[in-house]
DNA sequence: TATGAATGAGAATTCATTCAT
DNA sequence: AATGAATGAATTCTCATTCAT
């Protein structure tokens, strides 16, 4: 019972630690470039060697450090997610939880996307499966929709990097404390909300030409 | 006069031999990581120290080779996009060449995102202004939709990131080639249109102000 | 009795166990240089500190497994040299074992060289004895030789070293599969033989003179 | 000129000095494992860095020290040999120096045994060029020779294989120093001649076909 | 007897940058 | 303007051996 909670036992302890220990280090600016072995032992009071009984390599520690965090933050937002039942308004939380996945752990968020996603074998490698399952939260959630021609994978791609884009831009400008998350959540889901059709989002235009033609208004003045 | 072209006298076709040799290194798989100085002074037959005569370090010459390209690519850009008049037309046509942007040059793009965006000193650098101008083109297009809550650089940015999205997805998925470049981005054009209320025949703001002045509201509410 | 049998009672199996999966761990490419204790103690399933309770360390482990093999050599080789009568016979068996000997097990060959024999400790060794009593197997047969000038130790040095190189040099070739071992036994054993006087061969040329002398054919013709 | 010499001009010199250290470092106990790029900087002044700019890895640099090394030996032994006019004198010389190269470099001599002539790519390696030009002398030299069913480049494996043997025992055994180097070649050399039918004036085949001849025997029987 | 987690020293290699000529 | 030889810091990974349990 406590091997199956995969951090007890003295093996899972230390293996704890030095997830624990390399999440840290590789979070600092400059990310695991910067992070050497060394640091992480010392950092728990270990020799070199014996992080090396842990994971084979260092790259081996970045790829679990990356899988960990993935797993804690998809089975948080899977747990969340279950409770908002509409699509409009699961849309908008899957974007602020976005926004605040990368805008707390930006050297983490980059880790991923240089050292995981860019690999030729992340396909069948354990992150993969991880995160798909974030992934596919949204893209669930986006099937609802009736987009023409847009498949949910790729409503899925446009809404994480549109929402990537901002937070990294953002950060570049030294701006990304100040971002109003929840706001620009809102707004941005609402966009994509009336890009792929979801829910009973009508678009902007239609409405107020019925309201226009209700007044009487000219379709085109002047 | 001759200074201005930036490719004449002895000392610009020095520099841009540099340039070109550069770029078609830092093109090729690994990037500018796997590009050496030595390499590029090699390939045009010159000293590794000449390098150092035209540009300061390998940083600096990165940051040229982006602003290089990126000239070149705002440069063309910008003047087959005034041909095209309607907003939704062109926001398929600049959509379309970020696809080609990325696409036909990876290596430079993950350059361009990793060392040229990503550093402090982004905003005062040569390249941004080049950067703003290619992103404006799309800025100036969308500012003709009104979308509530989103700001012209955010829609752009919208935008921008969810093209990027794809390509890279797709380019780690190996399928880059395959990708059907014109089909999405007029998928995408025309969702993004109805996100941001583009394509109408008279902007949302225009037409809500007629609206509220006829029923004699106030200009700004609460 | 038990001890003596080296096979029997609870430690003796243990330790053979041990030696026997090292032998095969050291006969492979690479040789012992490649195998690691912790690889042999997965082996027959125990901890790698259970080896260090049969053997102090790994040279000895090398050592024993050398003992061990050539132990097995050097009885076989012997029980069998003894139905062989004439040392001309003998000569050419104990070549064509050698030839077994290396091109059967080069890696331990190797290691026998490199690593028993290259050692300052080696006259005092266990292992000493036992492949004295091999190599004293040829010399006693090559005793019954009269060379000039050539002791005995001499004569089998120049056996045992020729038959290596040319095996090391078949090896080096890829050739080692395709050797005539038969063949060049009996060519290498009969230029020894003559070499050194051996049994009742006689100098090639003697034999010549002779039928030269008695035909009446010149010395030195033309 | 000075170029032609491969030792003059400054890069030539230099890279002469880093052979030489090399050299001197590899020769002593323990070989090139226990000498470090840093040692071999260190003796003649210059950075670590500085010898990669000549020997792009310490394999190469082992290497080029043999070839080096064996190059003069090659050289020298070339040239006094042509002096040497009969087979059985040149046999005797060739053996002597064989003692020589050996006992005055032993750790060079197992250095070129283990790292080059064990390696896969040594048929095109350099130095395999001037190994063979080296033993070719040899093998030119036992030509003259005939023994039934010996090819030239066996007798010349037996013949070297054979010195070796005796020259590593006798380190092994510490009585290296002791050796009567000369009075062994003489012998070693005597009973060689005797095996391969060295020495006679007429080489065995000629003879022996002049007397089937005399016979009338048919050239090729049976 | 057996375990197996922990140790920790040790060495090759890269490459942007400089500066004397 | 051009050269190009020299610099040297910085970090990963291996594995025989030990010893507390």
């Amino acid at each position: 019972m406590a091997q199956e909670a995969a951090g007890e036992g003295r093996r899972g302890a230390r293996r704890g630690d030095i997830l624990k220990a390399a999440r840290a280090r590789f979070g600092r600016e400059g990310g695991h470039a910067k992070a050497t072995m060394a640091d992480i032992a010392r950092d728990i009071g270990v020799a070199e060697g014996t992080v090396y009984l842990y994971f084979a390599s260092k790259r081996e520690l970045v790829l679990a450090v990356i899988v960990d965090w993935f797993g804690e933050i998809t089975e948080r937002t899977a747990r969340e997610a279950v409770a908002i039942k509409t699509p409009p308004d699961r849309l908008r939380f899957l974007v602020l939880r976005h926004f605040d996945v990368i805008l707390d752990n930006p050297e983490l968020y980059l880790m991923f996307l240089r050292e995981v996603r860019a690999t030729a074998g992340y396909r069948r490698s354990p992150g993969r499966a991880l995160n798909r399952r974030y992934t596919d939260l949204l893209k669930e959630t986006l099937a609802a929709g009736e987009a023409a021609g847009l498949s949910p994978a790729t409503m899925r791609d446009l809404v994480y990097g549109g929402v990537e884009h901002i937070c990294l831009s953002a950060i570049h400008r030294g701006e990304a404390a100040t971002l109003d998350r929840a706001g620009l959540a809102a707004s941005i889901a609402q966009a994509y909300a009336r890009a792929f059709g979801l829910g009973d989002v009508q678009p902007l235009g239609d409405r107020l030409r019925r309201i226009e033609e209700h007044l009487g208004l000219d379709d085109t003045p002047g």
